[in-house]
DNA sequence: CTGTTAGCGCCTTCAG
DNA sequence: CTGAAGGCGCTAACAG
């Protein structure tokens, strides 16, 4: 009559294997010294009762230390960065039980030995895991390389180079994204002959991948269900307001006929903005990302739909997950698509990043 | 040359109160047994140093169980509390290490007693927490009553009732989906002249009263937007599939000129398979929630649009408000309305239901 | 190769 | 009213 608890432990174990909680300690941590009958008579006991260890317990005895770096582009407060940051904070903070400390760097987006020296800066300070968004995808392999032969596992936030095998990626699909985007688009602009997609340049290059996956699946849309409609096309350079300004008092000047756009960016709130200044009613607008101002425009009707990719979430789960890898020994998905969620100013309010809040 | 360690433990305030881990204890839960100066020396230093218990010791040594029951309507597989009760296993699955059960417990929504029965049902087995959808809200006040005389927390899903005053409350805001809801069916039928309501009528009576809510709201933005819209409404029997068959051929051959419709209730399904099943496209269709049945019609074009409101999230949430009131200590915000997301064929796949997959 | 033991931070008796 | 001691499930060092 061996009654066993409802919650097996490892001396339950133990004592049916009969040997010791050491002995079994160490199969379960794959040590060495223990004899090949004693280990298959334990790995029997132990998967016929689906032992699952106390994570808690283990983490309370054991005391070991975690550092987590996370590399992300230099951003000011406000900007789309802050909230993917402020999403691992918050997961450091859930599982500061488990001892984890995360470190934060910087680089500069259009800086590439910026990158590189970050990365020598991260390597010295030997991490556990590490969190990067990969803006740079030529750059990023020689990087993660480096990881990979440290067993340092990586995850990728926001965009994905999958060739490069990071342990999991958060981020939108981009070019569906912008797929669903175009549909919108075009019920919200009421089938319009044409459309406008305004674009941000920084010296000389598209931000991110991202803007210009996003784009693709924008003009993959329209091809197949409006291969008509005339795509037209605005760059902006958001270092040089001015000078924006003057692009868009010419544009608008120039093309009256055109009344619905987008952009695949997060700054809508530049031509939001601009057209709530310039008093121009009627133009529809669509945008990408919940920045403080984007969601100001929004209300004030310059925005009519923003499509939120809830960066808070993807920090989160960035650290959750090298935390499921590392210490709570759980598979992790490596794929991780978020949600493409629209928002309009009669649900913006109820929109939920998971743990920003 | 006190050094403190980065997590301050009870030994540390102990020795600097000069007191024991016992008293400190004590203090810690307001038992008795404390000299009036040692409490407050105690109490002085914890937030001095702004003490956090390590909770996960905290149940390793206590060993303390909890039970949690949850009252849910009666349901088939596949149904939208499905869902819910999903969310709630999957906290209970987290949370296990700190033991604690779910009793699962059913009522019939058309039938008063049995509502009242699973409520004496519930009194019985001393629950330390229950969680319920208060779909009959005249029948939950009297059981709410007596779980505030037992001191016993109890957490609203679905739908609210803030004056019956529970420890928390996780749904939408069934007015303003409604409003939005109206945003997005006239804009996908272009502007309508007529737009039809579908209503699920029961034993005489709406279903709940998220749909009569939702219905209200819908009713307001087109009074505020398009007065001039005419509004129909078709009242079907869910329990009596051929006459709604029969319901439905007589309206769409008597509204030849109705192109729009949307239903505020979880079965759009019905509709969307009579209209597959009568070959009759180009009839745009909106609904509610993310059943199987409705994703399918949203693939077959059958259904524009799903408002999904994140059932197991809310199962979910709801469970781990309990636990951190009761275990973890830590405040829960009472009112938590999920987000209005809106799901068309090009974004359903990324849907998240957080804690669903 | 194996068993024993002393903690991890906290809670709960039990003496005093 | 207070302190000391044993134990929650697990790890790791130490004997043997």
């Amino acid at each position: 009559m061996n009654k066993l608890p409802e919650r097996i432990r490892i001396k339950d174990i133990a004592r049916l294997a009969d040997v010791s909680v050491g002995t079994v300690d160490r199969v379960l941590h794959g040590r060495t010294g223990v004899s090949e009958a004693s280990r298959k008579r334990v790995e029997e006991i132990l998967k016929q009762l689906d032992y699952q260890p106390n994570m808690y317990a283990s983490a309370l005895a054991s005391n070991k230390k975690y550092l987590f770096v996370c590399l992300l582009p230099q951003h000011k407060e406000g900007d789309y960065w802050t909230d993917v940051e402020l999403g691992m904070k918050r997961a450091v903070e859930t599982f500061s039980d488990f001892h984890i400390t995360l470190s934060v760097m910087y680089y500069d987006q259009y800086e590439y030995s910026s990158f590189i020296n970050a990365g020598e800066e991260i390597l010295k300070q030997e991490p556990d895991g590490v969190l990067l968004a990969p803006t740079i995808p030529e750059m990023t392999a020689r990087f993660t390389d480096k990881l990979q032969e440290r067993e340092i596992p990586y995850i990728f936030i926001d965009s994905n180079v999958s060739s490069l095998n990071p342990l999991a990626f958060f981020g939108q699909k981009s070019d569906q994204s912008g797929y669903f985007a175009a549909r919108m688009a075009m019920m919200l602009g009421e089938c319009p002959k044409e459309i406008v997609i305004f674009r941000q340049i920084n010296e000389g290059r598209l931000g991110s991948n991202q803007q210009e996956n996003r784009e693709k699946g924008f003009r993959k849309y329209m091809q197949e269900h409006f291969p008509d409609c005339k795509i037209v096309e605005l760059n902006l350079y958001a270092k040089r307001p001015d000078e924006d300004e003057a692009l868009m008092n010419r544009f608008f000047q120039e093309n009256p006929q055109i009344t619905c756009g987008i952009t695949f960016n997060s700054k809508v709130y530049i031509i939001g903005e601009y057209l709530i200044g310039h008093n121009l009613k009627n133009f529809k607008l669509i945008g990408y990302d919940l920045l403080r101002r984007n969601v100001s425009c929004l209300k004030e009707g310059a925005v009519d739909f923003l499509i939120a990719q809830q960066p808070t979430a993807q920090g989160y789960s960035g650290v959750e997950s090298l935390c499921n890898h590392l210490i709570f020994k759980k598979e992790v998905k490596q794929c991780n698509y978020m949600p493409i969620t629209l928002l309009a100013v009669e649900n913006v309010d109820f929109y939920l990043d998971a743990h920003k809040k």
